[in-house]
DNA sequence: ACGCAAAATGTAAGCGCTTACATTTCACCG
DNA sequence: CGGTGAAATGTAAGCGCTTACATTTTGCGT
């Protein structure tokens, strides 16, 4: 920039954004003739102020179309009106639902919602948590309980309150609000048991940092141990979230021999992948075969067969997650430990042997 | 860790929220023996600071295990690093998808996202943007053309850069980057009549509110009218985005008579209420009857038949918006008017009458 | 060695708001 | 009516950072 002439430029050093931008506090205090901080009162506590002075504040605001200046105010309140969230991915109907009631709420309480993912992986949910704390978020939701330590001890130096959901685990050191996916694995697999099965396909979601998947796997392994049946490894396949690798992974189980009589999915999505597959290569559903899933996804219920799953209350965890934030915002103390049901529904992807 | 060094801070009065957290640039630049400026610059431009003290530097950070306080930054530097986006719901596959890659792509250029949804409201819609401009965001997403005007006109006078997707309109007022939908159901409808239907059901998406929902209902009408075939009040359903409503709408269809043999849907997941209508009903697809889906959601491939439909580029769609932004945030100036293609998607739920 | 422009630093003034503390006003009471 | 405590308001000091401008260093040519 050519500057340095000796032309001296007096004047305003910085200048404004724009003119109809950068209307602050101070210019409605003045066109109200009263102190900013009789305004700044006014927005945080309309009834503290006189009505004669309100209704002159009122105006002014209005006439100039003056918006509150978040950084500022967040900057000298120390609060940032915000919440974060990391989610594994928003690719996912169900973390999306999840996470929509979670803003809904929030939202009514007059927080903000920033929402990071991370594609499953620990290491990129921590950057992203930085972040997110580094925005000085004042509450965090996290998905599951697999997290790096690192993390939570930033959260814990920050006083930051967070929640995890999606899990339930009664010793789990930090607040959980959630459903123990150990235990309804275990009905899930129970029931195809109940109902005479003895040789199982297992789809499950990929483990690796995934407590959820984990769980899930262990609870199915733990139910049929319980009826002295083992998996052997090819009757296990760990696949993505994904129809495509579902739908070969469950090709990979009906080549089995002899082949499973029932198969179990980590997810709804793995299971339409399986009903898929075997709708395509002539096993009936539930016939000859019998496929459960996990999840409870919308279209589930409408499927032909209507698939047997686990309801997950994905919405009714958003909210309570963002109940507990709120509280513990207000400086409550909930409890910090919530466990939520996640019911086998009966449909007709399962069938006894 | 070495604790505080001697008492430099000036009496402060209020008293910190905590000691670990609270590390100013202040701290680092002490600890650093260097001025808060030099730290502030190695934090925006490294290599503007001697290789000594950058090192020294380097360490006071990792020793105090300092963050950059994100609200101070904002307010001082008047850019925020935070984009907004407003969806009219997560709750969909399609836009989480979209969303998904904008924020992939804004994170690389590190800057954060704010999500808000608005349930196809547009007065809710302008009310969360009102949030998202008072927390300073440097950008906006919106998805489609229909949106209040003083909406638009905010932005305009803050001079935030914003961009619309979902949508293409050559003479829109607005920079837009997406698909013209009334042309995509042009293609959608057409393909139809090329294979020589003649009576059809439409299932619409709601109209009110969404401009895509209202010009593929168009795009359809126009294409039928251009062969002469006109749509009784009956033969067009609208209706919400939910399995359930879409069969409800599809069985009133099928029960009309002469009985459709084509059914053009606003989207898949309408498709897919359509599709198990069918099945639970003994109609064959695409025997019987012949059905189209619009956006491509991942599933549709794997349907049973598989759906033929509109493939809508919504990653894509997210990249480029990303893109869009931050290359206005960069004082440049890309064109703002970005058409991209939603092609038909031939698979065989649709077959010549 | 000296002189100079360029590069690196330092200084300090805010950014727009909240809030502790001081001051004024108000409603009531004796 | 003055006195009093509570309520309403004003004053002004920051919150942690960026950045214009001033000052010091550095690198070099001569």
């Amino acid at each position: 920039m050519a500057d340095d002439e000796k032309g001296k430029r007096p004047g305003s050093k910085r200048l404004r954004k724009s003119s109809s931008a950068g209307v602050t506090l101070q210019d409605v205090a003045a066109r109200a003739g009263v102190s900013t901080a009789t305004v700044s009162r006014y927005l945080a506590a309309p009834d503290q102020v006189r009505e004669e002075r309100r209704s002159r504040i009122e105006r002014a605001i209005a006439d100039l179309g003056y918006i509150p200046h978040g950084a500022a105010r967040a900057l000298a309140s120390s609060r940032a009106q915000t919440i974060g969230a990391i989610v594994p991915t928003l690719d996912n109907a169900i973390f999306a639902q999840g996470i929509q009631a979670f803003q809904r709420r929030l939202q009514e309480a007059r927080y903000t919602l920033f929402v990071a993912s991370h594609d499953y992986s620990l290491a990129e949910e921590r950057i992203q948590a930085e972040t997110l704390l580094a925005r000085g978020v004042d509450g965090m939701l996290l998905i599951g309980l697999d997290h790096d330590a690192r993390l939570f001890a930033r959260l814990d130096a920050l006083g930051t309150p967070y929640v995890n959901t999606w899990s339930y685990d009664r010793h789990a050191p930090q607040p959980c609000i959630g459903f123990d996916n150990y235990k309804a694995a275990l009905r899930q697999a129970g029931y195809l048991l109940d109902i005479g099965h003895r040789r199982f396909g297992v789809l499950a979601g990929v483990v690796r940092d995934n407590d959820r998947a984990r769980d899930r796997l262990d609870g199915v392994r733990a139910a049929l141990e319980g009826h002295g049946v083992a998996l052997t490894p090819e009757q296990v396949q760990e696949c993505p979230y994904d129809v495509a690798a579902s739908r070969a992974a469950a090709k990979r189980l009906l080549a089995l021999d002899p082949r499973p009589t029932a198969i179990i999915c980590g997810n709804d999505v793995i299971a339409y992948g399986a009903l898929l597959e075997c709708q395509a290569s002539g096993v009936g559903v539930p016939d000859d075969i019998s496929i459960v899933g996990f999840d409870d996804l919308p279209l589930s219920q409408h499927l032909q067969p209507a698939l047997t799953t686990i309801h997950v209350p994905s919405e009714a965890m958003g909210r309570k997650a963002a109940d507990f934030l709120l509280a513990r915002l207000r400086g409550e103390d909930p409890p910090d430990k919530v466990e939520m049901e996640a019911n086998l529904i009966l449909r007709n992807s399962a069938a006894p042997r």
